[in-house]
DNA sequence: TCTGGGGTCCTAGGACCC
DNA sequence: TCTGGGGTCCTAGGACCC
């Protein structure tokens, strides 16, 4: 059988998702910065159009936003979270074999959809998604996912495509050629390079490459694509379950910082998201890595960055266990006199709860299971920080700074939209 | 002053085993 | 002169994605 995959991608998701609950904000530029109001991630046309670029530091171009009226957002993502789960939920009821990619982005197989054109089919899943979330979106579809990620750059490009290109309505080796090969999926900066020196510059260049060179040079996952875009589908649908191999929790500081102790509550306060995370997913954690950096890119100071992985006697979900033993790994690379910008935590060797055969000695989450899951369910109903292990702070001085959020329409009672009639 | 956060996969090289 | 060979596992680091 013929095998249809579509990508469905939401439209500059962040700035849409803000957007959705200003509606003055409509036709005007916009933009959303990163976690800590560090980097631009996200612009809405207008701010393309005015050559703002992904990626900038705000820093930087705080004053041609501000020239060009520009509206400004933290990032939020309760709201962006929420919406997503809307978006996906659409989805998932039109075409039940979905892999949600990412926040903004579904694969969805279309097997099942032959006594329609697909076009036709894309442009009324495109409709439905907006008249029940408000979120635009683009589609884009190919035999394979990498060839189906073309189609979605094509179809958001250009205006006549009306948010929606199927591979098949055109010559593949024509669009390739026209089809820069740093837009490829999979191929980023050091790939691009390599192509370029090899004298490759589209999309075509790579699918007629030899397999031996790709092998040697891009390594399989080159060759993969190269295959993908030859029309061999190698990358599946991963429809499953979602289960991770790691979860981690990590932040900037919103003021760079000195102290052990300081570090020590951020660090526990990190540890802790990420226990919440992987109790959420019903698994154990048997190694954690912590890790601590100055700002690389400081030009007075020399960087330093370190890290140190522990293996747990027994795998655990339990904040306090975590926190011990994260926080005597970081008393290893601490080294005073620095000013850190940024610690982090990444919990991996995860097993289903379900898998595990408790050790002769340990017996950890039977104890703290009850407890971890009474903190679960009372952060949950009255907040986040509501009840927390005191090693993490009350101040929370270094938290980072995030001056421009919007509210948590969608997910707050407090933080509902309020509507007036005039 | 100021530059995100959370993931996955691949490879090379070392340790270890028989 | 001359010091095995082949396999597995682990880890750090790099590259990529959104």
């Amino acid at each position: 059988m013929y095998t249809r995959f579509a990508l469905v991608d939401c439209n500059n998701f962040y700035a849409s998702c803000e957007r959705l609950f200003e509606p003055s904000l409509h036709g005007r530029p916009i933009v959303v910065l990163s976690n800590n109001d560090g980097c631009i991630i996200s612009r809405s046309n207008e701010a393309k159009a005015l050559g703002v670029g992904m990626g900038t530091p705000y820093f930087k171009a705080r004053p041609f936003l501000k020239k060009h009226g520009v509206k400004v957002f933290s990032s939020n993502y309760a709201l962006y979270g929420d919406l997503s789960n809307r978006v996906m939920t659409v989805l998932r009821q039109l075409e039940p074999r979905l892999e949600m990619y990412s926040i903004d982005e579904a694969f969805l197989h279309l097997d099942t959809i032959r006594d329609r054109s697909l076009t036709r089919y894309a442009g009324f899943v495109r409709q439905t998604v907006y008249r029940h979330t408000g979120i635009p979106v683009s589609i884009g579809i190919g035999p394979t996912k990498t060839l189906a990620k073309v189609a979605g750059h094509i179809a958001k490009k250009n205006a006549e495509c009306q948010g929606v290109f199927d591979m098949s309505e055109a010559s593949i080796d024509d669009i390739l050629s026209c089809f820069d090969v740093s837009d490829v999926w999979g191929i980023g900066r050091r790939q691009t390079e390599r192509l370029h020196r090899r004298g490759i510059r589209t999309a075509l260049g790579l699918k007629n490459c030899e397999d031996d060179w790709l092998r040697r040079n891009l390594t399989v996952t080159g060759l993969r694509t190269a295959m993908e875009l030859r029309g061999i589908s190698c990358i599946a649908l991963e429809d499953g379950p979602l289960s991770r191999k790691s979860i981690s929790s990590s932040k900037s500081f919103g003021v760079q910082v000195e102290s052990l102790s300081a570090l020590r509550e951020a660090l526990a306060t990190y540890v802790a998201q990420a226990a919440v995370k992987l109790r959420g997913q019903r698994c154990l954690a048997n190694s954690l890595q912590v890790y601590i950096t100055t700002n690389r890119f400081s030009k007075t100071a020399r960087h330093y960055s370190a890290r140190q992985v522990l293996t747990l006697a027994e795998p655990t979900a339990s904040t306090s266990f975590l926190i011990r033993h994260a926080l005597a790994g970081l008393s290893r690379i601490y080294k005073p006199g620095l000013r850190y910008q940024k610690a982090g935590v990444v919990l991996f060797g995860l097993v289903p709860c379900s898998f595990h055969q408790p050790g002769l000695f340990g017996a950890v989450d039977r104890k703290s299971g009850p407890l971890m899951a009474a903190m679960d369910r009372i952060n949950e109903k009255w907040g986040r920080h509501t009840i927390q292990h005191a090693v993490a702070g009350l101040e929370k001085p270094w938290k980072n700074k995030q001056l421009k959020k919007s509210r948590a329409f969608t997910t707050s009672w407090k933080e509902l939209p309020v509507a007036k009639a005039r």
